[in-house]
DNA sequence: ACATATAAATGATGATGATCATATATGATT
DNA sequence: AATCATATATGATCATCATCATTTATATGT
């Protein structure tokens, strides 16, 4: 049945949200296109309606997610110790888009890759911001391998189970980029 | 038809390294089990001799493709000058397994993100030996902290698909290691 | 050499899941 | 209110794969 165009631009982006969610959670492959309509309160079929195809939805999905105004409440503040934190590696749905995603983009389309590429390019110009008086080149370097390290440090800390490891990962790296960030150059 | 008992050891080393290849190349739910076999010059029913089934054979690639002596080689030398050049970023092939399928093994069985475990474990005891002189403790830190910023950088370079923004997170990166560890502490 | 065990080949099977065709009910328009 | 357009729902379809059953050919042990 027909919903308003009102209601039908919020079932998008409920099912962007959802999708979002999901993909974070499970990945992009383990997820159906019925679990997200279904997580959106909707039927499968009327995907169709809203996307193209799977794909399409991905990479919508990645440039939602990574959006300036969606990110950047939750990304600056103690940024370093809340993104290395055992609760953030603990909760991949809940969390920074870029830490469990970035590690399925390779395998996805040129236009998923293309909306990660907008994404990290906009995280960055806010980091660039936190960092601590330099010049632009050096911030924007420091930028980057602080933003490497801490998405490494988590991709790594998951990637290897519930082990010791996996603290013992976030921690050293967590100090690692203090000592870095306290001596510039 | 039967073979040697040489033969089917061989075999099955085959297998292991045409899996490693191809899961690296494309992760590990593009990649079918005919793949596989096709790629060990085998056909498709005989992979359930070898292995249990197709997750099994993700945790014994893992173990594999990260056990020490098939690593060792490879990963120490101008160790980070060439992790973060973009020859690596572009052939996950034959690149390090830990910066290909890292971002993968979350998604894995347990068994999987264990042998991940004692891969990573491994390297980072090696790559401490690599590490300028300091007390144990420093060095550990500072071998993971510079782990998972290559590792992060890596997994985001290749995540971003071919844009300048790609090289810029290798090359900033290195700067920044090299910069961090120049002041140990 | 013979008998037997078994690795691999061939050929199902059964489930899953993306996509599409059609039906239905409701918003939009006049 | 009547008509029309269309967002969703329902119910296929079609391909893909992991896995298994059966056959075949050859190594291995006597």
């Amino acid at each position: 049945m027909r919903v308003s165009r009102k209601q039908m631009d919020a079932n998008r982006v409920r099912i962007l949200e959802e999708a979002g969610r999901l993909f974070r959670e499970r990945g992009f492959d383990a997820v159906t296109v019925a679990d997200v309509m279904k997580a959106a309160g909707l039927t499968h079929g009327g995907f169709y309606g809203h996307f193209e195809s799977k794909d399409a939805l991905i990479a919508a999905v990645v440039a939602h997610s990574l959006s300036p105004d969606r990110v950047a409440t939750a990304e600056l503040g103690g940024l370093v110790d809340a993104y290395l934190s055992p609760a953030h590696r603990d909760t991949p749905a809940q969390g920074c888009p870029t830490a469990s995603l970035a590690g399925l983009m390779r395998l996805q389309t040129p236009e998923a890759k293309a909306a990660m590429a907008s994404g990290v390019e906009a995280q960055l110009a806010r980091l660039v911001q936190s960092m601590p008086a330099a010049s632009d080149g050096e911030r924007r370097q420091a930028a980057i391998g602080q933003w490497a390290a801490m998405v490494g440090a988590v991709v790594l800390a998951r990637a290897v189970g519930e082990v010791p490891l996996a603290d013992e990962i976030l921690s050293a790296t967590r100090s690692w980029i203090k000592g870095a960030t306290e001596t510039p150059t």
